[in-house]
RNA sequence: CGGGGAGUAGCGCAGCCUGGUAGCGCAUCUGCUUUGGGAGCAGAGGGUCGCAGGUUCGAAUCCUGUCUCCCCGACCA
């Protein structure tokens, strides 16, 4: 007797091709589409609704740090952002440039811009905004009473990438930026690990998503950054994603669009500056952490619905009675608290069979999913699924059928406990394709062998060369298709030799493969 | 940006080689049946075949250009 096979909502299945099955969870769940613009998206309500949720979590966080939000313009005069030499090389590349104000009939039915109206200095779309901050806080900033300045802005962005994908690499994306400004080097650098804190403190408590905090090596920088430190999550195919920055800037940003102030001796400094950013990107990392073959799960702490309610109507006489049993049930649980907030409940009534709707919101990925027939009214109960647990040893839905009144009050300790279990699931994963104590070239090439399905990250011991000595050692990694990703806070002490130079190792790093 | 593949109804695809009334499945709509687990039967609606030129009596089909997407590479906080 073999097990009976479970139907699946998606059509593709995570280890048979994980490229087509993450756009498939992005269709099926109805969270974006394109635009036919190249790279850039369309994100839909219930995408859009998750990124709100994450904009409004990580918003608080930001807030409560003291950082005050602002706005900065979307155009960047050229003049203005060749300043800074690295930061101008680091993404010179990918710049989109405006250089008309018009556009005139070309004669055959179209418009073309008119030879007439172009500007005088071009015009570039921010990439990132340092350089028309620190233009800003050069004028904001005269003493050492106005530091730090913390500033951030939720804007949009655009680098023209050679090679897009939805969320994770568009060539129009939305984030946060924060930059600030301090007075010495030691203040920076806290803003710059605060924020580092923040990122992980919001990844794992509120997307449930496991990620290491570290410092990035030097060819991994942020053009123009001191140092740069990343969070890195591992994706369900064993990729690593760089879901968020945080850079300490040193006084470059400063020299170059002159942020300086008095100092308590009456002296004139450079401010030290920071930037930290987090964008749309993470979404992807969502999908590719808690998506499986039934298609996306949301963490409940960032699912615009927490719970739905879908009473299976009968286009009858019977359905009135049905609805108004179901509405007592969303204003029970809408009564409720989960995770810091009222829980958030759609009684969906829109027409069509509830065991047909019951698959959109499973593929969607609502973490709660309660149906309710004339049985269930009958006996004073619900049949209520959770999307992290959806099926049952016989290949069906794995229905719970608690008394409805005692449904709303079992919700919050429930939702709890999905936004845990999505973490602990996901850290599971992670320790078990982490592998230690690789001492050589060799075993990290076999430890990656090229038809390795999950290759998993490898954290090994390095003598942290610079300049041509870890190009050389980029080089090596690159013909393996391996990035270093960062170099753990939290590691063991080293107690071996460089895996690539044979030096005493200083520090231990994390090779991936990554997106 | 280089190599490869693709764009035809909301979604998935056939038709193209060999030019001649634009098709199939799912979805949608209507009717009947069904009704506790992703319904069945019958009927209907929906597409200037990515876009722009060209060849031709005639182009989804052949040619040229262009846009977009996917895969591999290069690039990439």
């Amino acid at each position: 007797m073999s097990k009976p096979a479970i139907r699946h909502a998606l059509s593709t299945r995570r280890e048979d091709d994980f490229a087509a099955w993450y756009q498939e969870v992005i269709s099926a769940a109805d969270m974006a589409e394109e635009s036919g613009v190249r790279g850039c998206m369309v994100i839909k309500p219930w995408g859009w609704g998750i990124w709100e949720r994450m904009q409004r979590l990580l918003d608080d966080r930001i807030k409560a740090a003291g950082v005050q939000n602002a706005y900065f313009p979307l155009f960047i005069p050229l003049s203005n952002f060749v300043r800074e030499a690295e930061h101008v090389e680091g993404f010179a590349k990918e710049m989109a440039v405006v250089t008309h104000h018009r556009l005139i009939a070309d004669g055959k039915g179209g418009l073309i811009p008119d030879p007439e109206a172009k500007l005088e200095e071009p015009l570039i779309v921010r990439p990132t905004s340092e350089t028309i901050i620190g233009d800003a806080m050069s004028r904001w900033v005269q003493s050492w009473r106005d530091l730090p300045l913390l500033l951030n802005q939720w804007a949009n962005v655009v680098r023209w990438e050679m090679r897009t994908r939805m969320f994770l690499r568009t060539s129009e994306f939305l984030w946060q930026e924060g930059h600030t400004a301090h007075e010495s080097r030691e203040d920076a650098k806290r803003e710059t690990m605060r924020a580092l804190e923040m990122y992980r403190a919001f990844a794992e408590e509120n997307l449930s998503l496991p990620v290491i905090a570290g410092e990035k090596p030097e060819n991994e920088r942020f053009p123009g950054a001191r140092e740069t430190w990343s969070i890195e999550a591992m994706m369900q195919d064993g990729k690593a994603l760089q879901a968020g920055t945080s850079h300490y800037l040193g006084t470059s940003f400063a020299e170059a669009a002159n942020i300086r102030f008095q100092d308590r001796e009456g002296g004139q400094q450079h401010c030290h500056t920071t930037s930290w950013g987090l964008s749309t990107r993470m979404v992807g990392g969502i999908i590719m952490t808690h998506g499986d073959d039934d298609g996306l799960r949301v963490p409940p702490a960032v699912a615009p619905f927490q719970v739905v309610i879908l009473p299976m109507l009968r286009d009858n006489d019977g359905d009135a009675p049905l609805i108004a049993y179901c509405e007592q049930l969303r204003d029970a649980v809408a009564g409720t608290y989960a995770l810091g907030e009222s829980v958030r409940v759609l009684l969906d009534l829109k027409p069509g069979k509830a065991a047909a709707k019951r698959w959109d919101w499973v593929r969607k990925g609502a973490p709660v999913i309660i149906e309710v027939g004339t049985r269930d009214m009958e006996n004073g109960k619900v049949s209520l699924l959770r999307r992290d647990r959806l099926w049952g040893e016989d290949a069906k839905p794995a229905f719970a059928t608690p008394l409805r009144d005692e449904a709303a009050s079992q919700i919050p300790g429930l939702l709890q406990d999905i936004q845990t279990s999505l973490f602990e699931e996901a850290r599971a994963r992670r320790e078990a394709n982490i592998v230690r104590g690789i001492d050589s070239f060799e075993k990290l090439a076999d430890f990656f062998s090229a038809d390795k399905r999950y290759p998993g990250w490898a954290e090994v011991q390095w003598a942290k060369p610079t300049g041509a000595a870890l190009d050389s050692v980029v080089e090596r990694l690159k013909a393996l298709k391996l990035t270093f990703r960062n170099v753990p806070m939290d590691a063991a002490p080293v107690d071996g030799a460089c895996l690539f130079t044979g030096e005493p190792a200083v520090e231990r790093i994390y090779v991936a493969r990554a997106y």
